[in-house]
DNA sequence: ATTAGCAATCACCTTATGAGTCTGCTAAGT
DNA sequence: ACTTAGCAGACTCATAAGGTGATTGCTAAT
């Protein structure tokens, strides 16, 4: 593909992302002042189109990108604008006055995602079994329950109230035990492992009650992760427009509040890792008419952004990674806290 | 009003619910069978719609109910259905292998209150300063931190890592005199008696840590109440069909993500009491096209439905007040489990 | 390889038409 | 005083028809 197709496809995707109208040959003439002709103009669209970049809703309307073409865009045209100075600030800014809890701090990274974007921003918390173990907490409620606290180091908390009969002291003790060899361990190593085999030298009585109420606080609730959602209200305000709408709103609804299947449609990255899914790409079919910017912060964690396929990539993915960034950051420094205490 | 017309508007309200298209006197003779002619229900419709509780969409169509029509419907004419065995039996099953976790106990509530009903189903979580102190547990994380547990009878669990450089044998000891003094008290009265007072008598080295430490754990977090939703899908198809339907969901949506104003637009109830809210009663404008049912199950919390005005209403709120018992007899037994610990 | 010019295609908007529904009114009946 | 029959008028809804404007594909000339 020569240097003049690519222009016009990226000045095609260009112009529709912005103004959601077919782009004809006259407009592409006119806006952005190329020294052919529209009839040549035409002509390359004609090879695009083949080459099934762009498309045309009837015979004779103006070409828009396909979800090939947008590809190519994101792949190879995409300019990624540096974030503006104000959007940065505003960043900042609401990253400033630190959350103590983690959830607070997910809900406002998903609506700065959602606020800055004009999008629908998401946050999937991060796997607590992927987190390592900071403190382990035991205490007795009379007369035969005891309370388990787990602390890991980005300061998740997991509690539960199992029953057991051990006296208070004996409680303490095992406590003492399980912070002594578990402490900085990885959740999830620790569940595996104790469901394999109990750990090596354990085999007194005060070991085993250890291992039997260990066993009871590491289930499979532990890998559970929780989807935070805001600012569904501009995706129908951007995405429809035409009849039918409502169907498709309501089937994306549907969607999104069946966590697990959303967690398959925004893709599985390594930490650090942004990736865009545009349109039929998507795994999940109700998201066809979707576009999906996620990045994972880690811990198996993903933030994003969804919105209709023609949404401006420039923005979102560099909002989306400057907001992983910052999470990033954020989240570092409090298990560097954690690990200092 | 006499007998007839009151049937009439019954019958009106009725059938609209059922098919969502205005009702005519021709209508009203043939389904319902009445021993006089369409002539003498238009002059009865005429004097309904005077007294305001029908209308009509132009000068020939048939009546629809206005909110004072479904509002006289609800007090005076709806007769509650016994909820079908079916449902009942679906409703104790689903509560049946009872969840630990009082979030998920309340985020299968509103799940039940949804599909039951199919509209939208909503749980505004108690306020946890209305529930009874059952245990405070304060453990070291050395060097300088410190995590507090706060257990109330609801089972629900607040946790906290505060800065503190008291030594551990310190924490146990003001832990032990805190749940010596404070048990059984309703985490509310604690805050308000604390910030107007220090506790009488409380005048040592001691005590005074302790206060420092409790009033760190009784912040206005305390107070904040969730809201829990389900089924937002089920409310696009029931409502809108029309055109603009888009910015009538937008706005919806915007409202649900805003705590705040929802609470406001479920009403305040006392505990046990079911309300309707029809239409432009309610005191949150974008609500008008709406009607929620409502039900105080306690310690603030709220369960209910939300959908359109034309609504089942004797199913609505034949299911709002079964799952609200049920969902009041959970919480009753697990207070009294945690008051017998 | 590029361009000008023109016919053909199609969406979109407005207007027209006809069938169908339901009310309000009037005058007659009970 | 209440009820009824019958009919004109009001209005929706669906469909069709015609006009306008945008845009392409093609052909022949440059």
């Amino acid at each position: 593909m020569d240097a003049r197709k690519r222009l016009i496809l990226k000045e095609i995707v260009d112009h529709y992302i912005r103004t959601g109208k077919a782009v004809s040959s006259q407009t592409i003439l006119e806006k952005y002042g190329l020294s052919v002709s529209s009839a040549t103009i035409r002509n390359d669209m004609k090879y695009l189109e083949k080459q099934g970049y762009i498309t045309k809703a009837w015979s004779s309307s103006g070409r828009i990108p396909t979800a090939k073409g947008y590809r190519f865009f994101v792949d190879w045209l995409l300019e990624l604008s540096e974030l503006a100075r104000k959007q940065q600030h505003a960043i900042l800014e609401a990253y400033g006055f630190q959350k103590q809890r983690l959830d607070e701090l997910l809900q406002q990274t998903a609506f700065l995602l959602a606020s800055l974007t004009g999008h629908l921003g998401f946050v999937l918390t991060p796997r607590i079994d992927q987190t390592e173990l900071e403190f382990i907490a035991l205490v007795k409620l009379p007369p035969d329950h005891a309370l388990a606290v787990l602390v890991s180091d980005l300061g998740i908390v997991e509690s539960r109230i199992i029953p057991t009969t051990l006296p208070e002291e004996q409680l303490a003790k095992i406590g003492d035990l399980l912070n002594r060899s578990l402490q900085g361990r990885r959740l999830g190593e620790l569940a595996t492992e104790l469901t394999e085999s109990p750990l090596e030298g354990w085999a007194d009585r005060l070991t085993q009650d250890a291992f039997a109420l260990i066993q009871q606080l590491i289930t499979p609730q532990l890998t559970r992760q929780r989807l935070i959602t805001e600012g569904l209200a501009h995706l129908l305000q951007t995405v429809f427009t035409w009849e039918e709408a409502i169907e498709e709103a309501r089937k994306l609804l549907c969607l999104l509040e069946d966590e697990s299947r959303f967690i398959q449609a925004i893709g599985k990255t390594r930490p650090g890792e942004l990736i865009t899914i545009i349109g039929e790409e998507n795994l999940v079919k109700e998201l066809h008419p979707y576009s999906v910017v996620s990045l994972n912060y880690g811990y198996d964690g993903v933030l994003g952004v969804l919105g209709p396929v023609r949404m401006d990539y420039s923005k979102v993915v560099s909002t989306t990674q400057y907001i992983g960034n910052r999470l990033r950051a954020i989240l570092a420094v409090s298990k560097a806290a954690a690990l200092k205490r």
